[in-house]
DNA sequence: GCAACTGTTGTATGATCGTTCAACAAGAAA
DNA sequence: TTTCTTGTTGAACGATCATACAACAGTTGC
């Protein structure tokens, strides 16, 4: 009877970029807690407080959506390479990628989700091909800088793919593993194996002592 | 009318350990081909041609056959490294890991779709590590030996570490993208990063020139 | 041949999957 | 306020999912 208050509205009217976002967000993060099983349209608008219809509505449906998530898990890699002029200092980028704001297993689960997924979908496959060249191109850069050369030669893209597939590895034991490939763990692997090659390797921010791990102790 | 032939049997029937043989292969070759969403009782048992209640009946579920299924694709690792009565020598455990056995897209395909599904799965992951301490503890001790050592020091194991994690991302990589990852540049890769702690790693079987890749000659 | 055993079948069931789409409503423009 | 645009909703749909289980039929031992 009295009291009729305009009840506020059932819903908020986003832009699409805006929705997108929220999205692929939400996507990411389920990926990230249930892997690629867990991905589905009622786990991700349950997620993102949104209606089934929107991933079609907005991505043509969930591939479209999970082809975005892939992108955006590579965005900040990439951000990581390109933020300057010219790509960061080797050793500064290898202290970025073992920061707490990387090296964390909910980030890197949503990688090990998607490889599964890229492995077996062609298309997938194909636009990761694209993120893949520009990742390597830029980190075979960083390694050329680093062992003073201007532009990478051939060995600088072939550690350059090495070292790809270092990191992969040491994220995929962190993931799977995590008692037994600790950040220190992953640290003492790049720097055992990539040191004949490269040097040292110490950040200029963070040269704090760095001791070995216990583990590594003779 | 006429020619009433005793029509063969419907099926065929095998003892347990032959049928959860048979589902654990028809398992693996849905994993290699569709990854995990592909895993399901349907392709497995139409794989098999094995009707849809086997798997309950001989694994308790679609996770028992996939717990079998991780056992069964660690199987051939550790068989590679329990064959004789000591570890192989490293050389030539390096040199069958790139073999055509083993160094196959259908094959290690399996580790992606699984390793995405451990990474989320506690259960997987308990069952996982127990394989991984055996896996690494056997690596250990060929890197111990082939540097002179009769059991490993924590440097052996630090580097069995990385190794482990430097194959693992190099089986990622020739899985997402085949085109920029060779059985060439994978034994390139492994060669540039071990040579300095363990020398030039040539197998004692397959000594042959071995050149460097082209990509890699400056 | 016959009976007992047990591996196998395939339907039934309920849950969940992705997609569609007509109705709806929030917010901007008039 | 009223109109218009368009982002959003959620029920409906058919397909597919994992599991349970009663009936069935190879196989073995007698």
């Amino acid at each position: 009877m009295a009291d009729v208050k305009p009840s506020e509205p059932r819903f908020k009217r986003l832009s699409v970029d805006d929705r997108a976002a929220e999205l692929i967000q939400a996507g990411l993060a389920v990926l990230a807690a249930g892997g690629i099983t867990a991905f589905t349209i009622d786990n991700i608008t349950r997620r993102a407080a949104a209606s089934r219809g929107l991933i079609s509505h907005h991505f043509g449906g969930k591939n479209g959506l999970l082809a975005a998530c892939y992108a955006a898990a590579y965005a900040p890699l990439l951000q990581l390479l390109q933020s300057g002029a010219a790509p960061p200092a080797l050793p500064d980028l290898i202290e970025e990628l073992f920061s707490d704001r990387q090296f964390r297993r909910e980030g890197l689960n949503i990688w090990l989700a998607l490889w599964g997924e890229i492995a077996v979908n062609p298309l997938l496959m194909a636009e990761h091909l694209k993120h893949y060249r520009t990742y390597h191109s830029l980190l075979a850069t960083s390694i050329a800088r680093h062992v003073g050369r201007g532009r990478p030669k051939a060995a600088d893209t072939a550690l350059a793919t090495a070292l790809i597939a270092l990191l992969d590895g040491i994220w995929v034991e962190f993931c799977i593993a995590p008692q037994e490939m600790s950040r220190t763990r992953a640290r003492a692997a790049v720097a055992t194996l990539l040191s004949s090659h490269l040097g040292p390797l110490q950040g200029r921010r963070h040269s704090q002592p760095d001791l070995p791990p216990p583990e590594l102790s003779v």
